[in-house]
DNA sequence: TGCCGTCTCACCATTTTTGGGGAGTTGGAA
DNA sequence: TTCCAACTCCCCAAAAATGGTGAGACGGCA
């Protein structure tokens, strides 16, 4: 078993073009026999790249309805670092309860499982898996395979990464201390006069490393470029 | 083997104290034979937590020189997703080639591996090992290793995270899809004139959306909610 | 030595955002 | 039915942010 999951990263790690990669999710969703798999890059501006196993249909209607903004799956990865099933997130909101009911309709399982992926810049991605089956049955899975599971989520964002080099967003320049400081401050809260007094500088002055951050970063305002700079873990909150 | 590393990989799951994990990683390091491994959490600030088998000496030398901003290894894996032999990062610069010569003459070893990791709220650590041997051995050696060290790194880090809970958000009152699109727009760089035109609102029912986003968040003002809303995964850039 | 980036400070006018009010509709939940 | 949350709209004045332009000092690097 553990040699076959060898076989299928070594395959995956051969992959030149985002149809290997779509091969390779319908062979490990043969291979561990659930309905669905999918790899799906939550990239800047709301765009997405993926591939997997889902229905055209439900994909398109998951981003016509824009529930990249509702789906719990979502944000409870984003706040998570370890793979997570989906009963245990939050879908007490009625937006992601209709969410739930229309995913099903589309043929999505009452199962599912996914995995947090990070890389460089701020990327985000989720590897997740569903499946029609009793909660026993799926937790039973789920611990089974959890481990192979992180290393394949893992292989694929690196695939992803070495394939779509464009969809990352372009490393900015780095900012400097000073700017990292003001950004922060700003992520918290501070307005630019209080902003300008913890860092004992005049208020001219944080104007400038504003200003510069803002030029480095490729943002409109301010607060665009604190959230880029959030985004691209530039600054931490 | 890959039994042996299940055991490790359970126990470090049952970890409940930091000295768990020291215990942990001196007994990987054992298993796999090598001279050093580490786990170092870079935190936002500058802070560091971490455990590992090199010298007190050299950790504390390594913070009074303030290293981390030199250290090719850290921006190299702040760059990457995936594990990067030390051969192949940067060590042009003179700081770096500095800081090299002090490390191994502080007993690190000539050959080194790094895993990056990366977590919710732009949570960045490393996971590395060290060793003196052979460039021809060493790339055997993580040839062979690698997928098991990317995972033995993924549980290190989660438990790292669970036993410093110092940066998990505390959950708010959901929004309403009105109010994420409103943060959405505001995070992408839209001015409150171009949000409300893209919302086909007027600019005041924005305002109250905004305001009653701020509100939920408990954020002082728009930048801080949007970084608020980030921060907590519930919009997405 | 000269160049470059960082850090520091200043003034002007304009635009944008915020804080304080109040008020009507709709649709779902109790 | 009644109530509440969400959605929509409006006014006014004060506070904050922005855009443009300019300049001196320091330290590292070539």
């Amino acid at each position: 078993m553990t040699q076959r999951l060898d076989t299928i990263l070594h395959g995956l790690e051969q992959a030149d073009q985002h149809d290997a990669l779509q091969r390779a999710i319908e062979a490990l969703c043969a291979f561990y026999g659930v309905d669905h798999m999918v790899y799906h890059w939550v990239s800047g501006s709301g765009e997405q790249y993926g591939c997997g196993t889902y229905d055209d249909v439900w994909v398109q209607h998951y981003i016509d309805k824009q529930y990249l903004r509702v789906d719990p799956v979502i944000s409870g990865c984003y706040q998570r670092f370890h793979p997570v099933d989906w009963k245990r997130l939050d879908w007490s909101s009625k937006a992601a309860r209709a969410f739930q009911k229309d995913a099903i309709a589309h043929g999505v399982g009452n199962q599912g499982f996914s995995i947090p992926i990070r890389g460089p810049n701020g990327q985000f991605a989720l590897f997740s898996l569903s499946h029609n089956c009793t909660d026993d049955e799926w937790d039973a899975f789920t611990e089974t395979n959890r481990r192979d599971l992180i290393l394949v989520a893992h292989y694929f964002n690196k695939k992803a990464l070495d394939l779509e080099p464009g969809r990352s967003p372009e490393p900015s320049q780095p900012l400097s201390p000073r700017e990292i400081d003001a950004m922060t401050l700003l992520a918290v809260g501070y307005s630019r006069a209080q902003v300008a007094e913890t860092l004992t500088i005049s208020e001219h002055t944080l104007r400038v490393y504003i200003e510069s951050a803002r030029f480095k970063l490729g943002a409109l305002n301010t607060t665009h470029a604190v959230a880029r700079a959030l985004a691209r873990g530039i600054i931490v909150v």
